[in-house]
DNA sequence: CATGAATGAGAATTCATTCAT
DNA sequence: GATGAATGAATTCTCATTCAT
């Protein structure tokens, strides 16, 4: 029991290490011998923790996306309204984005190996991204059912949107690096969907009044 | 009297070969030899029209953000109030993509190798940003000035928002891929722009009318 | 609990194999996967130990070089007077082209590499030549001044030329092949140098005497 | 007729140019495309006139040995002794490094391209050593034969040190470079052989006298 | 378990040589 | 003849992965 607790505490050990070379190297510029470096153990070792580089990115992101999935659900947890729900859950996103910078940094890698990986392992990327396709497409709509959301959005395309907002947000990071960057976007995204998306007398939800009625 | 080629076609030839194949593969897992023979020529040959395989990604991008910067200024020159400039701007960038999709689609390689070259060449990369940024910050001040846009909103944080967004459209037709998607994303991100950032009343453009109100 | 080899051990012996196959097919016609195979070693292992081919030829010749520097100081250190020194330097340095034959025979590569080598490593040459040319010129003078050495002979010019012997005997090693030359040739410089510039009455030294005579 | 001349005027030429470059940048490192542009000329033309790139060495050593041999040839003509044979034979030989700098700078290069040639070309290196060191070794037995020459010589040694002397002077060139060095060398290498060598008495040749004697 | 020495498949790159114009 | 565009054989070098200790 213990031993499994020191196993599983070092294979995070050695995954944040990686991450960290990846972020500044790029994942294809790191070496398995930077890792072993940068995790103070031998080069041998990685192998006992991970199958190959790139499981240690899957498993990484796999925490990451967990992350992202469990605090999504709480966030709807809290909301009542459609509308409330929606803002919520975009605000959510972006606030994860703040807290994960590191692996962010990293997202465009774990793009690309996703999407061009030889082996048919199971990124969870397409899954999630369904998930959270399908999730605002039905908010969206429920939010125009119910006269939160203007209706002249199509929720589909809306939902893409988003989630493209989303990815730019990750993105941006990596450029612009300095931190506060993103809290500061986040902001703005917030009142921008508030104001364009949100029917006016709807826009008040649990992270704060923006707007207060008459 | 030596065989006479015009190099600058067959240099865009190659480059576009090049670029199909960095699609299908990604930019790392592409071997010259993929592009030489996509291109159907040797693999000799494309090294006497790049220097190397982040060159012809260069070479490329370059190409994409001339188009991208001239179409720009063509598009701010079309509109008249800070506003709709801005509109447009977001309108055209958006539209950009959609006429760029095989760049697009390579667009994270081309920023993960500009981000970790390690030879000291230029990339475009940071000098478009940092000039679109400044551009977009100046139009929504503009904008607030005159009443256009909400004053509400940060100028910078919101120019990078904006950025953002186009990273994430970017982005987004990679994974989705279904040719479409990007035009509808692109009128829902117009509808909320309009709607979030634009004063009423001040919401027409020559790209058209969305809300006229007396 | 790793492998442990000792790796100075296996880096000369990889060197020893090198300068075997160096001298049969020569530096630049020596392929990384010859050196490899004539080593025992996998192609990537000779890695481990040099950082390239022209590595292997530096670190050899140090060793080269290195002995001929004690060599050559033990020699001065045994002999008295500046012309029984000057004497026995050249029939040592003769004597140790003969004990490093197989370096002999490389040695005209390793020049060749040391003059056009771009990157810009230490190559020993131009260093112990010069040192080697002050040290001769210095004891032709002391000869000189002492009535060891004909003063007719000029001091720096001299040096020069019998450098130039030693390069020339190096190189002859090549050609002829056959063992033995040298150290005959070695007998033959060693007259040449008593007779022509050694005073008469003076030509005895630890070597072995040649001309007594009252 | 003419053509024939302008064809050979032509060849000369490239040959000029590409021992510059050999000289500069070392026989290996030179690329096909260095010498066309030093000629000034395309580079396929380059095979207009030479096989292939050891080809123009050859061409140009035979040039320079056969310059040798003409030269050797008319200095033996000239003196009557045996003793002032020999002695006048090396002093041509060194003024011949002279008066052909460019090519010893290559002579490493041809050295070890003759040597390790797989082609199975004709290189005339080896026959030439060999007639100069018979020419020597009989030189040597002849002027021992008469009084000439010390008679504790061993002929066939001797002629092997003679000829390394050589080889060490053209390589010595190489290294320092400085246009007059070897000219003094050669002054100081004449003193020793007489010296040396040669009969107090005989030491006189058509080069002028050195030692009277009362 | 931990390790790092060994490895070789694989990729980039070079450049002598060919040959159509 | 002259040329330089095209080529692919050849070579260097890298690095993920294995495995004996």
């Amino acid at each position: 029991m213990p031993k499994r607790i020191d196993r599983e505490a070092k294979r995070v050990e050695i995954g944040r290490a990686a991450m960290q070379v990846f972020r500044d190297k790029g994942f294809y510029r790191t070496k398995m011998a930077d890792i072993a470096q940068a995790a103070g153990i031998g080069k041998g070792t990685v192998y006992e923790y991970f199958r190959d580089k790139a499981h240690i990115l899957r498993v990484e992101f796999d925490r990451y996306f967990d992350a992202f999935r469990l605090g999504a659900m709480e966030t709807l947890g809290r909301a009542e309204a459609p509308g409330a729900k929606l803002v919520a859950l975009v605000d959510f996103a972006l606030s994860h984005v703040e807290e994960w910078r590191a692996h962010c940094s990293v997202y465009m890698d774990y793009f690309s190996v996703a999407r061009t990986d030889t082996k048919e392992e199971t990124f969870t990327l397409e899954e999630i991204y369904s998930d959270m396709r399908d999730l605002l497409t039905g908010l969206i709509r429920e939010g125009q059912a119910c006269g939160d959301v203007h209706p002249e959005f199509d929720s589909e395309s809306t939902a893409d949107l988003l989630l493209s907002m989303y990815d730019g947000v990750v993105m941006r990071d990596i450029f612009v690096g300095h931190l506060g960057g993103t809290s500061r976007m986040r902001e703005e995204a917030m009142k921008l969907i508030r104001n364009g998306m949100i029917a006016a007398g709807r826009r008040t939800d649990e992270t704060g009044a923006r707007e207060g009625g008459p």
